[in-house]
DNA sequence: ATAAGGCCCTGACCGC
DNA sequence: TGCGGTCAGGGCCTTA
């Protein structure tokens, strides 16, 4: 489940694999993995592009073209990219693939179809309602608090909420819950101004965490560069339900926020 | 405006 | 071994 460690890890592993490089061709094998526009226009419009630009916003994959748009990705829960020698085939899964000059392809591939490829002129249409950057100057423990301010809904379901902030996912909320001690079920609206602060920090130390460890590889996961990552290995909650807290002991806990399964040490976290 | 639930999808897993 | 049922969940949509 890419987040935004895992994402930042993709872009900087595909610059490399993808830059300076130009499609021939593409084919498209399940048109609704192409949000935007129609699946015949955008094969047109990447034909003969080349990447030019290489750039991360919230979970959104942004891959700039010599035309001067955007092609966006995001690869939801089982979304994957690579770039193989033309000689590699396609499987069941795969539904884009992009012929490239250099004769090698780009397979898009997503066994559960929920990622989505946009190709825009201004990316602002596809990623304006985002909120900050966790790890920008934008994000402010006072702007952070003002986001929560009010709310009933539960602190984990607003972490999760991509206008509030843009990037956190399932592991890092937990996480993040975690190293600043706060239950997940609080309203968001009764955290103290402290808290607020130690959550805002918290956040962003857990994503650095995560982007050094090049991402948490559960599952089948792994970015384009080959090698898994490794943040899953100093996760202190996420799927660690009735295991001991790595600092108090106490069996960690499961509970379900926000249709999300939810990890938490009921000693630590109140 | 906010909150909550459904939906999209298929592989993995479980119990029988 | 086969099979039906359940679970996983990001973001969008609908409903209240």
């Amino acid at each position: 489940m890419p987040e935004l460690p895992e994402v930042e890890t993709y872009v900087r592993e595909l610059r490399p694999q993808l830059a300076g490089k130009r499609i021939v061709q593409g084919h498209v094998h399940w048109p609704r993995i192409i949000a935007q526009p129609e699946s015949a226009p955008f094969l047109e419009l990447i034909r003969g592009r080349r990447f030019d630009s290489f750039d991360r916003r919230g979970k959104y994959i942004l891959l700039g073209l010599d035309s001067g748009e955007s092609l966006i990705i995001h690869l939801r829960m089982t979304g994957e990219i690579r770039v193989h020698p033309a000689t590699v085939e396609a499987d069941k899964h795969t539904h884009l693939l992009l012929d490239l000059e250099s004769g090698e392809r780009l397979h898009y591939r997503d066994p559960r179809k929920f990622g989505r490829v946009w190709l825009v002129t201004d990316p602002a249409t596809v990623l304006g309602k985002l909120g900050p950057e966790p790890l920008s100057a934008g994000f402010t423990p006072a702007g952070f608090g003002e986001r929560l301010a009010g709310r009933s809904a539960s602190i984990k379901a607003l972490l999760l909420d991509q206008t509030i902030l843009a990037g956190v996912g399932n592991i890092y909320a937990d996480e993040a819950l975690f190293l600043a001690k706060i239950d997940p079920r609080r309203r968001g609206g009764t955290l103290s101004p402290a808290e607020v602060a130690a959550l805002h920090e918290a956040v962003r130390a857990v994503l650095q965490a995560g982007i050094e460890g090049r991402g948490s590889s559960l599952q089948n996961y792994a970015p384009p560069g080959g090698a898994k990552g490794v943040f899953q290995e100093q996760h202190q909650v996420f799927r660690r339900t009735d295991q001991s807290c790595y600092r108090c002991g106490a069996p960690i806990r499961r509970v379900v926020l926000a249709q999300r399964s939810t990890h938490f040490c009921p000693e630590c976290q109140t």
